[in-house]
DNA sequence: GTCGAGATCCTC
DNA sequence: AGGATCTCGACG
């Protein structure tokens, strides 16, 4: 089993990447969320890429600036969290400031207090759809709207140095942004090769 | 397994 | 009013 104190939080710099090779670096990284209930942790396996200004999917496109918008104007390495119907989901803000970028997390497979994990999402069957999805793993993790602008190199919510090496990666278009455009077939989805716990497409 | 609809809430 | 989604129930 997986024990917290092996793990080496990622410091600010790593989150000066570019957007889309951070998003490609995020995969096999380990997302970790404190709560009162106990602490829980995901392997990221899937995560997509938004890339701002020229991005037409992003909530930034056109230097779109608003309060929900405004934590990605700022530099990287902070929660952007956002209500998605019933869901939270969960992003990485990227790029230097002004430049509004971010990463979404799509899945993750749980790595940590699993016991937990499976208590929270008790109501899904299959254990592979407890995660496999970017309102799912926030559910499953305990990350909510609450956790919006909290920099990401420290608890409660924090991602650290995966223990592997870098995983194989397939790539391909995003999913759910029909109405982009051109953006609409951008290839900024990755993941990690043959890994169970990607989402699925339908 | 695939499909369609409703949930339900934050943001603009 | 609309959405970077999820779940359930109805098919077959």
């Amino acid at each position: 089993m997986l024990e917290m104190n092996q793990l080496k939080p990622h410091l600010a710099s790593f989150y000066q990447l570019p957007t889309l090779e951070l998003a490609k670096r995020l995969l096999g990284s380990i997302l970790i969320k404190e709560t009162a209930e106990g602490t829980a942790a995901g392997l990221i396996v899937e995560t997509e890429a938004y890339m701002g200004t020229i991005d037409q999917a992003a909530h930034s496109f056109n230097h779109k600036r608003t309060n929900r918008t405004e934590i990605m104007f700022g530099p990287p390495g902070y929660a952007y969290t956002y209500q998605m119907h019933t869901h939270c989901l969960f992003n990485v803000v990227s790029g230097p400031v002004e430049q509004p970028e971010a990463v979404l997390i799509r899945a993750v497979e749980p790595v940590f207090n699993t016991p937990l994990i499976e208590e929270r999402r008790s109501k899904i069957k299959k254990v592979v759809d407890r995660t496999n999805g970017p309102g799912k793993l926030t559910k499953a993790l305990g990350i909510t709207m609450g956790d919006y602008g909290h920099e990401l190199t420290s608890a409660p919510l924090l991602i650290a140095k995966g223990l592997n090496d870098q995983p194989e990666i397939s790539t391909g278009p995003r999913i759910g942004i029909p109405n982009a455009g051109e953006a609409t077939n951008y290839p900024w989805r990755f993941w990690i090769t043959g890994n169970a716990y990607v989402s699925k497409m339908r």
